[in-house]
DNA sequence: CATGTTCGCGAGTGC
DNA sequence: GCACTCGCGAACAT
């Protein structure tokens, strides 16, 4: 997309450096598959069994993990698992053990139903046209059910009303489509035409993607054994795959690349540094961690140790010639690698982080308001994760509090959680699933994210702009609409304009707040006027059917 | 063109 | 560690 290269990348403020381009990472870990997935993969596995191809399998990505936090978490997970699976959520419980007979068909999702009973393909389906087959797939409740593609915007306002909690002032956008209006219909249907054709551009190549990723492999595993043989404090790093290209999100080039590699600590003390609960400060609890040598006055220091671990990735780079460190950014966790593959530019980031396997800070009390979208127990789920650390600081990093330096500080991530919610986005377990129904929720982020970065190159003050803001919007929406039927596949163009409602609001109130740390104000450092700025520029291309995207 | 199938990659699991 | 398996999403076929 479109800055590799630049200053930082935007990643996640978690992770990132704070300058942004555009993306929105995260950082992904290996968790253990949320038991969903696995309790839905062997229900497969009994019935539905699949012809396995032969697959040339080429990798065996290691993915290790601390073996014994992983067997621990493990455990835990699926213990969990079925134990609340079949405890709380019913619904979904009960689409596992009878899938074959129209699932949810008594519960609260009439949708399936009809869709069961209209598999697409059949011949009733197709004497409709497009529009309308599509909402027939798509999940209705029962009154929905007809005049389909009149009704759908405002199923969705509906849906959105009832749960905004949080909306504040409401300063809509325009409204998103007056019912009886043939033209503004089509419009709309123009527009979806845009929608699709836009995402369509975004898609990446298969064969880019098949060699891109090639040689950012094979870079990865060699700095994975430079560490593993010639360093103490770094051998241990395990590598966790995030960012926009490992969730699936990348848009129009395999380009950049996020790697996390993973220190485990084990007791340590996190302070606050500053008061958003963004920025932590890290000391040692026990005597005899090789990391102790990073220490500065009894603060485990961010710099040094970042300083060091650059050193080695360096090192280790040099064997490979075709990849050029790129110079260090200020505050920037990352070591940027980049080469060309084939005219196009990759950069890979590799970045330092340590994992906290305690329970997160006290500021996430508030965050992941997950519980009405993907249910309570998945959020307890999450909470059992680990957290982790960035050697990240803002500013200059000579800003001093309790006698330690800005720069010696760690930013907390949640990268590895950002990864699988949207993994397992939907409401209901099936979600994009073979044989559930299809959201929009990726698409729609998808296209927020290249509006914002067409929208940052017409203008170069929206530069601090980055597509966490619109990771974190989509989040954000999702807690306030939390139905899968909210985002419809067919719905796209209304859940798109939905969404950026959602984002010109943060704009215009100048908040957005981190999803897992709710003090954190995310445009704290935006002006107003560049907010109102950008939210115009929204705004305007959401009244004129999107002609950035043309 | 829409839908179904194949392919490549990431990633989990079990030996 | 390795081989196998599966899900996802792009590409291809029908």
């Amino acid at each position: 997309m479109t800055g590799r290269g630049r200053t930082c990348k935007a990643k996640s403020p978690d992770i990132k450096c704070a300058k942004s381009t555009s993306k929105p990472e995260e950082i992904k870990h290996e968790s253990p598959p949320r038991c969903t997935r696995k309790d839905f993969k062997e229900e497969k596995q009994k019935g539905a069994t699949k012809e396995q191809k032969p697959k040339v399998q080429k990798k065996t990505s290691s993915s290790d993990e601390n073996p014994s936090a992983q067997s621990i978490r493990k455990e835990k997970t699926t213990k969990h698992f079925t134990e609340e699976v079949s405890k709380q959520q019913s619904t979904p419980a009960d689409n596992k053990k009878a899938p074959v007979q129209g699932r949810q068909a008594e519960t609260t999702e009439p949708v399936t139903k009809s869709k069961k009973m209209q598999p697409k393909g059949t011949t009733e389906d197709s004497p409709k046209t497009t529009k309308e087959k599509k909402c027939v797939r798509k999940e209705k409740s029962p009154e929905q059910s007809r005049e389909e593609t009149k009704v759908q915007p405002e199923d969705i306002k509906t849906a959105k009303t009832c749960n905004a909690k949080d909306k504040i002032p409401e300063t809509k956008m325009q409204p998103v489509r007056p019912k009886e209006n043939p033209k503004a219909d089509r419009c709309e249907g123009k527009v979806d035409t845009i929608l699709s054709t836009t995402l369509n551009k975004l898609k990446i190549k298969r064969d880019e993607k098949s060699y891109t990723s090639k040689v950012v492999n094979e870079l990865v595993d060699a700095i994975l054994s430079h560490l593993k043989q010639n360093t103490q404090c770094f051998k241990e790093a395990v590598p966790l795959r995030t960012g926009s290209y490992y969730e699936n999100l990348k848009i129009s080039n395999p380009d950049e690349f996020d790697v996390m590699l993973a220190i485990p600590v084990d007791r340590v003390d996190v302070s606050p540094f500053g008061d958003d609960g963004a920025f932590y400060s890290v000391e040692l609890k026990r005597g005899n961690s090789p990391l102790k040598r990073f220490e500065e006055s009894s603060t485990l220091s961010a710099s040094k140790m970042l300083g060091e671990f650059r050193a080695e990735v360096k090192e280790c780079a040099k064997k490979y010639t075709e990849w050029e460190v790129t110079r260090k950014k200020k505050g920037c966790p990352a070591v940027t690698l980049i080469r060309t593959v084939q005219s196009i530019t990759v950069s890979l980031d590799i970045v330092l982080s340590l994992v906290v396997k305690s329970s997160w800070p006290s500021f996430t009390k508030e965050g992941l308001q997950i519980d009405s979208w993907l249910g309570t127990k998945v959020k307890r789920e999450y909470k059992w994760e680990p957290y982790y650390l960035v050697p990240k600081f803002e500013g200059r990093g000579t800003k001093e509090k309790d006698g330690v330096l800005a720069k010696d500080t760690w930013r907390v991530s949640f990268s590895h959680i950002e990864k699988a919610i949207l993994k397992n986005h939907g409401s209901q377990k099936t979600c994009c699933e073979k044989e559930g129904e299809r959201c929009c929720r990726k698409d729609c982020l998808k296209l927020l994210k290249h509006l914002l970065s067409l929208l940052k190159e017409n203008n170069s003050s929206f530069e601090k702009f980055c597509s966490y803001h619109a990771k974190t919007t989509l989040l954000h929406a999702c807690c306030s609409r939390t139905k899968d039927t909210d985002w419809g596949a067919s719905s796209l163009s209304q859940c798109f304009r939905l969404l950026l409602e959602d984002f010109v609001s943060h704009l215009e109130e100048g908040i957005l707040n981190n999803f897992f740390i709710p003090t954190q104000n995310l445009l704290s450092s935006l002006s107003r006027n560049t907010c109102n700025s950008l939210a115009r520029c929204i705004r305007e291309e959401c009244d004129k059917g999107f002609p950035i995207f043309k």
